[in-house]
DNA sequence: GCGACAG
DNA sequence: ATCTTGTCGC
């Protein structure tokens, strides 16, 4: 009834207080006061066990978040059915013959990160980008949003955090019908590269209903992947200077490449498929946006999300 | 039992 | 994610 413990600790304090004066008047009648009786200690008996476990059951506390992880695994779950994994939209990935074909191609790429304040961690800078393929990577759209986050980052749970903002600032873009909304989006997390196969990448695409691809700055260890393997595959392939590398897991499933987005780089970036996007185009798509080791869209976003949170002191 | 665990 | 110094090189 009352969502505070102490709201309703006032609330039963106020009750009684009626109570008793109604039940010294002598102006109702004894139905009356017996129907008073009746409300106050129903709610009484409704309210005290709540108040009991909220504030003395010390195992509630993990209680609840055994049941908040086993909410969000399904709902990771029933996402994951509407995942695509292959090529699933209308552009073309090449550069535009003629002037009528400029509606059809890759051109606004959109980036999206958070921030978080030095000092408290709860205030986090959500930041859109959107970049102009087809004219020197130029940021031609900018959005952040400034808020407070609950919900905490738990491995493997890192959407439940982020996504909210994200998507919120997507749906800004789309309901003002903006001519550059993002034809693909780069996310700053993982896309299939994670322990259910359903990152962060994944999650937003889904939500958002937008090809996206998944970006790691690290390795999540998944699968029997870990940075020694990767390491050793590192040098396997330097040998046939290769820049990329597939990243398969123990049990033979392909999670994503490694990328070394500088020539001879030693620490590469980690891309993953995130929703309506193969992995050979995300590569492609990823590599027309490196000009450092960190993809363009991204890495303007965490600048830029840097800086209106710095701005703000 | 301990370590590992995107941002 | 966040803190932190200088240092090397274009």
């Amino acid at each position: 009834m009352f969502s505070h413990p102490f709201l309703s600790l006032l609330a039963q304090t106020f009750l009684s207080f009626v109570f008793f004066f109604i039940l010294n008047s002598q102006f109702f009648s004894l139905l009356t006061q017996a129907f008073f009786c009746f409300v106050f200690f129903s709610f009484l008996f409704y309210q005290l066990p709540i108040l009991f476990v909220m504030e003395e059951n010390p195992c509630s506390e993990t209680h609840s978040s055994a049941q908040l992880r086993d909410e969000w695994l399904e709902i990771q779950d029933s996402l994951k059915k509407k995942l695509i994994t292959d090529d699933d939209f209308y552009w073309k990935l090449r550069l535009p013959a003629k002037k009528e074909e400029e509606e059809e191609i890759l051109r606004h790429v959109g980036g999206v990160d958070l921030s978080f304040a030095k000092d408290d961690p709860s205030t986090a800078c959500g930041t859109l980008v959107v970049l102009d393929l087809l004219n020197n990577l130029n940021v031609v759209y900018e959005d952040s949003s400034l808020v407070k986050l609950d919900v905490p980052y738990v491995p493997g749970f890192l959407a439940f955090r982020e996504a909210p903002v994200l998507l919120e600032l997507l749906e800004k873009m789309k309901k003002s019908a903006h001519p550059f909304y993002p034809q693909l989006l780069m996310v700053d997390g993982n896309g299939i590269l994670h322990p259910r196969g359903f990152g962060l990448a994944c999650h937003l695409g889904v939500l958002a209903n937008l090809p996206t691809v998944g970006i790691g700055k690290n390795l999540h260890h998944v699968d029997g992947l870990t940075l020694a393997k990767v390491r050793q595959l590192l040098e396997v392939k330097e040998n046939s200077s290769r820049d990329v590398f597939t990243l398969i897991g123990d049990s033979g499933r392909t999670f994503g490449m490694a990328l070394r987005s500088t020539q001879g780089l030693l620490k590469p970036i980690f891309v993953s498929v995130g929703h309506r996007v193969s992995l050979a185009t995300a590569i492609k798509v990823v590599k027309m946006t490196c000009r450092f080791r960190i993809p363009e869209p991204i890495r303007q976003a965490d600048i830029r999300s840097k800086q209106k949170l710095s701005s703000l002191f």
